[in-house]
DNA sequence: ATCGTCGCTGTAAACGATTACATTGAAACA
DNA sequence: TGTTTCAATGTAATCGTTTACAGCGACGAT
């Protein structure tokens, strides 16, 4: 017998074991000197961190993680990662995150149970110590029960039937409102509202803005249209397919999101319809590319930096055992640029524009 | 002795024992019937999985990975996780990691060191079975040596001082290069280039094929004029400045990005000229609101989303063990929109625009 | 009848850290 | 001097899996 057949696993990682024996103390006193300096006499402390420099040790996480039960890791569930919107958010948070020594495990539920499930697993087998749910759909039902795992916060997502788990939210409805009161001071009274889809929580919102609004203002119930569709580009433009078969068209169109307002206006254009002469339009977002375009997109800016950074701080907060906000609401700006314009104070009365003749030629 | 007092543990996870004992077995079997459902009994099988649903298991995952020394994550490591150039590459790549069974740790290194050397000890923490390195900046050094520990993956971005890594990429010179050949035969000669940083592979690379389609096609080299920058909007900004300034302005501009091609047009269309009839302008990438925006961007596609996959499954490959190809270069194709224009065969000779006067009047 | 062979299962040793508890030596106090 | 206290350290159990090794019937071949 040549041999211990211990041979087998021939990649012997550097331990904190090699880190003792080096220093010539415990590996006690090894994760002890690492994890609080202070507790071990100021010798000892030398000698551990010149063999850790020496040996080239790094803690093992999974090691760790399994007797500490921490992971130091957030999964950030979101529902299409190509969404350009999400990217700002997701910028700010990862900041955020880093900051307080958190990782970040990024999933897309693509809507699909499947894959919802496949995350529920994630989070149970304790992969990571908080959850960020971005989903604006409501998820596998097992996720409700998650929240006993491990903290979880909705981030523009305010799930009803989930009403017990903390929420950092936008405050759509009221943005939406504020939205509807510009169009109707410049004279808009036939105004379409493009909105999302509505098993969409935000989607659902931005409705009840717009039909408060239009309701609080007077407005003939007939002529407030609302078209579902998705967030898209591809959305908007089936929407001006739409609007171009129209026989009374509408002076203003409110778009549930930019995407929806470029596609819809960029069909438009095609068409030969101009944009604001035409047809004013709002979006909703104000994602980066909406000053840039022709027309400046007149929109809601949404605060994605401070809602990244917010809900960062605040899963943080709940795993760290302190204190946090169970609802966060944070307010929209209307960014007023070239997509919308006043209608003549005459025009009011008969702002539906047969087909075939532009509002400009009144 | 009433009860066994496991009936309520509080913090006490629902264990593999806890699935052994229910079923009868040992955790032995009960890990190989999960496994490897084929290498248990029939009956077995059966009794373990009725035992898994009856109690609630789910497999501890530090515990798994501290044992069989995988993680079943990749961590994909950028530059500005809010660049929308990378969207659409994260997309196919999380799709393709996820139907292989792995997860995604997304860091942004910000090009900052610090943030490097963190996520070097992410990868030697054993955190992850591979990374994906996005960064087109040559990161901290150590990271060189984490080849050893797990599979690194070099993505558009082939750091020549670490070429032994393996790479896929765009064949960025040779689309610069074509590009450029593009605006040649449309009867440019007098050519800026706006680059990205020249830090950046894919910066140089791009620079490269604008030099070399310049001398193949024996441009005067003092015309061809190279202003380096970020790949921002605010870079296109910066440059468009600088163009509005020059006395004997260019027929055209290469830009190393959409987003520089798109600040430049902002900034030159709101200082009066406008875009192609004043001066073309392309871009590179092909980012989604190319298209849409007025004139729509002639520009590079990037293949993005084979880009993602294709990097998702060599890596997958060099993390199961199996071969993969060491170098993969994909092609960019040109698309043809409306911001640049051929110059009259005529105006070849006196290119050059005198301020004032745009070459439409020629 | 004996001896592999083989399929199935159990026992127990890892994996590499953290941490409760025990131990030690010296300072502080009587 | 004897006792107490306390800071610093060591010992060893523990977290929850996977897996090497061994045991054990049953079965076919000799």
């Amino acid at each position: 017998m040549p041999k211990n057949n211990r041979s087998s696993p021939p990649r012997h990682s550097v331990t904190i074991r090699d880190v003792a024996r080096r220093a010539g103390v415990s590996t006690a006193t090894v994760s002890r000197a690492l994890a609080d300096p202070d507790r071990v006499a100021e010798k000892t402390r030398a000698a551990v961190f010149s063999a850790v420099a020496e040996v080239g040790f790094t803690p093992n996480a999974a090691a760790r993680s399994l007797r500490a039960r921490s992971t130091k890791m957030v999964l950030a569930l979101l529902h299409g990662i190509g969404d350009s919107f999400y990217t700002a958010i997701l910028n700010s948070l990862e900041s955020t995150l880093f900051e307080a020594g958190y990782g970040m495990i990024m999933g897309d539920t693509r809507a699909d149970p499947g894959r919802e499930r496949h995350y529920d697993q994630l989070v149970r087998s304790g992969q990571v110590d908080g959850v960020l749910l971005f989903s604006g759909r409501l998820p596998h039902a097992d996720f409700a029960a998650i929240s006993g795992t491990v903290p979880i916060l909705l981030v523009c997502n305010a799930i009803p039937s989930m009403a017990e788990l903390p929420v950092v939210e936008v405050a759509d409805r009221a943005a939406s409102h504020e939205m509807v009161e510009y169009l109707i001071g410049l004279g808009h009274r036939h105004i379409v509202h493009i909105s999302g889809p509505l098993d969409n929580i935000e989607a659902q919102e931005r409705l009840r803005g717009f039909k408060e609004a239009a309701a609080a203002h007077g407005l003939p119930a007939e002529k407030q249209i609302v078209w579902e569709g998705a967030f898209s580009l591809d959305a908007g433009a089936a929407a001006a397919r739409r609007f171009l078969a129209l026989t009374h068209r509408p002076t203003a169109v409110f778009c549930a999101s930019d995407q929806i307002a470029i596609g819809f206006i960029k069909t438009l254009r095609d068409a030969g319809l101009s944009v604001p002469e035409d047809v004013s339009v709002a979006g909703f977002d104000d994602i980066e590319y909406a000053s840039l375009l022709a027309p400046a997109l007149t929109t809601m800016r949404q605060p994605r930096a401070e809602l990244g950074r917010r809900a960062a701080e605040n899963l943080v907060a709940r795993m760290t055992g302190a204190a946090a906000a169970h609802h966060i609401r944070l307010p929209c700006t209307l960014i007023v640029r070239d997509s919308v314009r006043a209608l003549r104070p005459a025009a009011k009365e008969r702002s539906q524009t047969p087909i075939g003749r532009a509002p400009l030629g009144l």
